[in-house]
DNA sequence: AGCTCCTTGTTCGATGTCGAACTATGTAGT
DNA sequence: ACTACATAGTTCGACATCGAACAAGGAGCT
């Protein structure tokens, strides 16, 4: 009817977009007294790859600017879950450390996700989504060059994935 | 190593949400003269599916809430890329028109954007995108009625993917 | 008709993110 | 040592999105 046939990346990206925006949209009702995605995901990041890192390191893993960042640690010490230190090696740097409390918050967030997100599954088996994570973390790895092509970083994304058996 | 190992749908929506991340901001960068990724999404509806549909309607199909595509609506208009008029059959609502500017822009973008993720496909066959399709589709659809238990909704995003062969 | 409930589009305030720019510090090259 | 240049963290202004709340109109029911 119509010759604006996508191409098949479109199309496939267009689905990614959707699912992402209604995954966050739903886990954000569920977690607790307005903790956003993205401070979970930085609690997480640090309580699955260690603590102690810099800010700007954090930033790369999770993909977010260094305001974003600066902004997000802000909200997150303000709250008591991490508390932050100068570097004593590198005078421009600060290290972020997690809280007992924000362990736990990590904790409860993890368990009020796995919740709200169990009856996803029953659309995809494990299997299925199993599968699926190679070629998406190809995918992934794709774009990274793409953008790398055009700017110059090298560290990307890649200690995200880091501590897959 | 820790006890902290994530659970298998939590790392494929982390995936999604990087991937998400990287083609927004790849796409953004060449996208014409500043036009957002939202923008262009409406422009792209309205091409494929047809225009002279309502904003609550467009808004519903591209998962966002009424306020965001009331602004994006009123950017488009000044930029006279589409065109509003109210609707004689329901008084309450608005009808909204692709103009000529508008679908040369999304033809403009459509080509930008071809070109900036042309590198993408090195890092998948084409048959793995479309292997992809499937399952990431049921996925949605498990998120939708995901959250169909917890609100009231039912036209959900199914136009989205109506004119699929 | 009248009443109730839903839908539409909008305005408002809050928040997160971005890019640009700035200061301070480290690093490399001469 | 000095002079670039790169990096860390922050501040600033712009912007998109959200949820709550509103006024106006439609739909259904008695």
């Amino acid at each position: 009817m119509n010759g604006t046939a996508d191409p098949a990346i479109f199309v496939l990206l267009n689905e990614i977009a959707i699912i992402e925006h209604l995954a966050r949209n739903q886990v954000e009702r569920v977690l607790p007294d307005g903790l956003r995605l993205s401070h979970f995901t930085v609690l997480n990041h640090l309580v699955r790859l260690g603590d102690g890192r810099s800010l700007a390191r954090i930033a790369r893993a999770v993909q977010v600017e260094r305001p974003a960042m600066t902004n997000t640690i802000q909200k997150l010490e303000a709250r008591g879950l991490v508390r932050s230190a100068p570097n004593p090696r590198d005078g421009r740097g600060k290290l972020v450390f997690l809280t007992e409390a924000g362990r736990a918050m990590r904790g409860q967030a993890v368990a009020v996700m796995a919740t709200a997100l169990a009856p996803v599954p029953h659309g995809l088996t494990a299997e299925e989504i199993a599968d699926l994570l190679g070629p998406l973390r190809r995918l992934r790895g794709a774009l990274d060059r793409a953008r790398d092509a055009t700017e110059h970083a090298q560290d990307a994304t890649a200690d995200e994935t880091a501590p897959q058996p």
